[in-house]
DNA sequence: CATAGATCCTGTATGC
DNA sequence: TGCATACAGGATCTAT
């Protein structure tokens, strides 16, 4: 479930509830999940304090007050945040658990496929007067920061000799666009996804952003609603997912826009979706 | 060197 | 029912 407007969405629920706590006690009960820090992390955490929890595309962080050091967490494929009472029964899939000296809510991460990531790291200089975790300093801003250099990014991308669709999947190019948002910013900007990034113009591209930009602000907009003030819900499938989505998962269906039947296409052993009418694909020939 | 494809995991859905 | 296969919202490594 995890793309920009889940993990912000996350981000704002474990905001409210880790702020300024002490934490007291890790248990890690898969060592994926903490990677190399297997021996170190519940020594790395206890006793620091939780400040601001931040966000670089899909990474989350919550720094340590007083600290140049931080909690990174990356939810991969599967991985939820969830805030729970720390006598209640431990998730089949409890990767770490994070208790806090006040005795209150835990604070648990769940993840089945263990492609998620917990581990504390330095904050380094971002350039722009803030701190990012080291690790995440390769990752691009997100196209909803104020931040974010359109101009950087279609400089780049124009140099770029690869299909569309890569590009914005590429986490260092622009964050935060994963595969349903990056089907569906293509879908409203009517541009197949394996057309080469460098033919299409700066006009499109900017186009392109604007789309990513509007699909992601709804959805986060939609997500803010699953938000339970008992645990931060990390439920994907709350409303926006039925209802919104034009191109992605939608094999089959009538295109809203024209009709024709949306399809599926293998991508990256996955799929992406796409109208075979409204997104013309490049052809070979044309490479 | 750049790029397309494979790969790490575990679970669920589907088909024979 | 049992078994095999395909696929899942990410990121990174590896052949070519």
């Amino acid at each position: 479930m995890p793309e920009l407007p889940e993990v912000e969405v996350v981000r704002r629920g474990i905001q409210q509830w880790s702020i300024n706590r002490v934490i007291s006690k890790v248990e890690v009960l898969h060592p994926r999940a903490v990677r190399r820090q297997i021996d170190d992390l519940a020594g790395e955490l206890v006793g620091q304090q939780f400040g601001c929890a931040s966000r670089r595309g899909k990474y989350l962080w919550l720094p340590f007050v007083g600290e140049d050091s931080c909690l990174i967490v990356h939810l991969g494929m599967s991985g939820q945040l969830l805030v729970q009472p720390e006598d209640s029964q431990f998730e089949k899939h409890l990767r770490v658990r994070i208790a806090f000296a006040d005795g209150g809510n835990d604070l648990r991460f769940v993840d089945q496929r263990t492609f998620g990531l917990v581990q504390t790291d330095e904050l380094i200089d971002d350039g722009a007067g803030g701190g990012i975790p080291s690790h995440v300093a390769h990752i691009a801003r997100d196209p909803l920061d104020p931040l974010f250099d359109e101009d950087i990014f279609i400089s780049a991308v124009r140099g770029n000799d690869t299909e569309i669709k890569r590009v914005l999947l590429d986490q260092g190019l622009v964050s935060g666009i994963g595969n349903i948002y990056a089907d569906e910013s293509l879908w409203r900007s009517k541009i197949h996804g394996n057309r080469r990034a460098s033919s299409i113009s700066p006009v499109h591209l900017k186009n392109l952003l604007d789309q990513a930009r509007e699909v992601m602000s709804q959805a986060l907009e939609a997500g803010g609603t699953s938000f339970d003030s008992l645990y931060v819900n990390v439920n994907g499938d709350s409303g926006y997912f039925s209802r919104s989505l034009n191109a992605y998962g939608q094999e089959g269906q009538p295109c809203p826009r024209c009709g024709s039947a949306i399809q599926r296409e293998k991508f990256m052993n996955r799929s992406s979706f796409s109208c075979p009418r409204c997104q013309r694909p490049q052809r070979h020939s044309e490479r």
